[in-house]
DNA sequence: ATAGGGTTAG
């Protein structure tokens, strides 16, 4: 009878079936073959029934597995043979858990998880990672202390497969002090907790304390894997220092991990992030396959380095040898136009992503056209934009147009937008910052003197400016006006001589930028004198040979004046100055910037 | 039958 039905592949072999239908243990788990999509799977439930085998748990559970492979496809099904199972054991929950995580689903998995309870049966080993997982990616930081206590309650926290999750659901609800903490209590950590709390540092921006137990790691008896090389990667990113980027490339070469195709991924990242263009673009010319996320990198570095029309340029290349792009791919493209004033290629390209590839633009891609059309001028379009938005704007979206807003110099959408801001959120220092330095640089202030009091009764701070530079292998920092570096008071002298120099050749020091009113020019002056991007560059000059390129890393966007400043100075001291802001980069060189001062 | 850490964007 089973050879009548129609050839279907997933069945390994009809015959094999129909030879022993009553033996004790015939096994019909061996029939299924591996399969995701949900054709397949329902054609082999299909023959379950056929079998009559719709009713056996451990079939319905291999068939909930299969689905869990394509999950965002096919959960939905998963639920629909879930729900007629009238009595499920654990093993079949664990499974369904597992599809819920995966899926992103966490209250799903949370509903599972106290019916698991009510039902009496005791969660394992097997439940809780896919819970933790659960609670990570929706960053349910209460959800999953409840959990952690349960995990300890039944002795699991010694499980190596549950120390990895307990410590990613901790850092990825941001509290790496916890995460910290179970990693402490862990006698001997294996590789894979190791990475779960290094990859925690890099993920919630602490890339010291990422490479520092990275050391430790090199210190025990364990081996690093790639996917360590990947956080430590994403860790020389954040910092932006090449040397040690370069340092950690030799290690990966001699260990071999330059084989895995996302350690040169990341590898891409971090030269670009460290401001080598030419590093990223060697890594991705040996590659010998390059997958979506390689191409996605390469043209967020190009992006990055203002290189918008290359980027572009990579974009149709890829294409051409059919690489799909994705949702990130796009986000890098629609960045390029709009840090190059390309407005009608952005769009264009905004519409083509649903149109042709039938990616849903989300709240990146609407920021990123936010920032296209602001940043060209088109200040009413962008309001309109956001307005018609079918989802609710951000914060973000609002404060894009608000940078565009006071480089175009509209005080009065500026106000608009601004209340718009404080619809949604009061408490963000920098968007006081910029509205005040608008209606400084308007003459307006009464305005200033406002806004300066708003901040201080709501008692919101401005981040203060932080740059910083490498020399032979250390990383110093400057903030603004700073007075604690040991050589600060040699560093003022140095940018008062330069800035003489500077205006010697047309250099004029932009004072409407000083946010305190009530100053005089004089001391107006000197406060810009000392920002920490100048003293940074300062440092650098004095304490490198002549002819070497600066390279500066600041953590706000770098502000007018320096930006004007640093032209002068490439100029005088015959020198590449390469800063990179929180947005992007800036190659300074002859006087003239990479970005074309279109930021 | 079921299980851990992951690059690219922001």
């Amino acid at each position: 009878m089973a050879t009548s039905t129609p050839p279907l592949n997933p069945l390994s072999s009809p015959k094999s079936k129909s030879n022993n239908p009553n033996e004790s243990n015939p096994s019909p788990l061996s029939l299924l073959r591996k399969c995701s999509s949900l054709k397949e799977i329902k054609q082999i439930q299909a023959i379950t029934i056929k079998s009559n085998l719709q009713h056996d748990i451990s079939v319905i559970t291999k068939l909930i597995n299969f689905c869990t492979l394509n999950p965002s496809t096919t959960m939905d099904h998963a639920q629909h043979l879930f729900d007629q199972i009238p009595q499920p054991d654990i093993v079949l929950f664990n499974t369904m858990a597992r599809g819920y995580a995966l899926t992103n689903t966490p209250i799903r998995a949370m509903t599972l998880f106290s019916r698991i309870l009510n039902l009496g049966l005791l969660p394992d080993d097997y439940t809780f990672p896919s819970l933790l997982k659960a609670c990570a990616n929706s960053k349910a930081l209460k959800e999953g202390k409840q959990v952690h206590n349960l995990v300890i309650k039944l002795g699991l926290h010694l499980n190596i497969y549950v120390q990895p999750t307990l410590i990613n659901m901790y850092t990825e609800c941001r509290d790496i002090s916890a995460a910290r903490k179970v990693f402490d209590k862990i006698s001997s950590p294996c590789v894979v907790t190791y990475n779960a709390m290094i990859t925690g540092y890099s993920r919630c921006s602490q890339p010291n304390e990422a490479l520092a137990l990275f050391r430790e790691l090199q210190g025990s008896n364990l081996n690093p894997t790639d996917v360590t090389m990947l956080s430590v990667l994403s860790s020389c990113a954040l910092l932006g220092a090449l040397d040690l980027g370069k340092w950690i490339h030799e290690y990966i070469k001699k260990n071999g991990f330059d084989e895995y195709l996302k350690v040169n991924t990341a590898l891409i990242d971090m030269y670009a992030k460290c401001g080598s263009l030419e590093d990223a673009v060697c890594v991705f010319e040996n590659m010998r396959f390059k997958d979506t996320q390689a191409w996605s990198a390469m043209i967020v570095a190009y992006a990055i380095h203002g290189h918008g029309y290359k980027a572009v340029a990579m974009f149709e290349d890829m294409r051409r040898v059919r690489v799909r792009p994705d949702e990130i791919t796009f986000l890098g493209v629609l960045y390029a136009c709009s840090h190059t004033g390309m407005v009608v290629e952005g769009c264009e390209y905004f519409q083509s992503m649903s149109v042709r590839y039938g990616i849903v633009p989300g709240i990146k891609h609407f920021g990123c056209m936010v920032d296209l059309l602001a940043r060209a001028g088109r200040l009413d379009e962008a309001y309109k934009f956001i307005e018609e938005l079918p989802l609710m704007p951000t914060p973000i979206l609002w404060r894009t147009l608000l940078s565009a807003c006071s480089s175009h110099g509209n005080v009065e959408m500026g106000k608009q937008v601004m209340e718009r801001i404080f619809e949604l959120d009061d408490s963000h220092g920098g968007d006081y910052v910029i509205l005040s330095n608008m209606c400084a640089r308007a003459g307006r202030w009464e305005d200033v003197n406002y806004i300066r009091k708003l901040m201080k009764d709501k008692g919101v701070v401005k981040v203060p400016g932080c740059s910083s530079v490498e020399v032979n292998n250390v990383v110093h920092e400057f903030f603004s006006g700073d007075g604690t570096h040991s050589e600060s008071r040699e560093l003022h002298k140095v940018l008062d001589q330069l800035v003489k120099e500077l205006k010697l050749i047309g250099y004029v020091p932009d004072t409407s930028l000083v946010f305190h009113a009530d100053m005089r020019e004089e001391e107006k002056e000197a406060t810009l004198r000392y920002h920490s991007e100048k003293l940074a560059i300062a440092f650098g000059l004095i304490n490198t040979p002549p002819g070497t390129t600066i390279r500066v890393v600041k953590n706000l966007r770098v502000c007018g004046d320096c930006h004007s400043a640093a032209k002068f100075i490439s100029t005088i001291s015959n020198r590449q100055i390469i800063l990179r802001d929180i947005q992007r980069f800036h190659h300074f060189k002859d006087g003239k910037c990479s970005c074309g001062d279109y930021w």
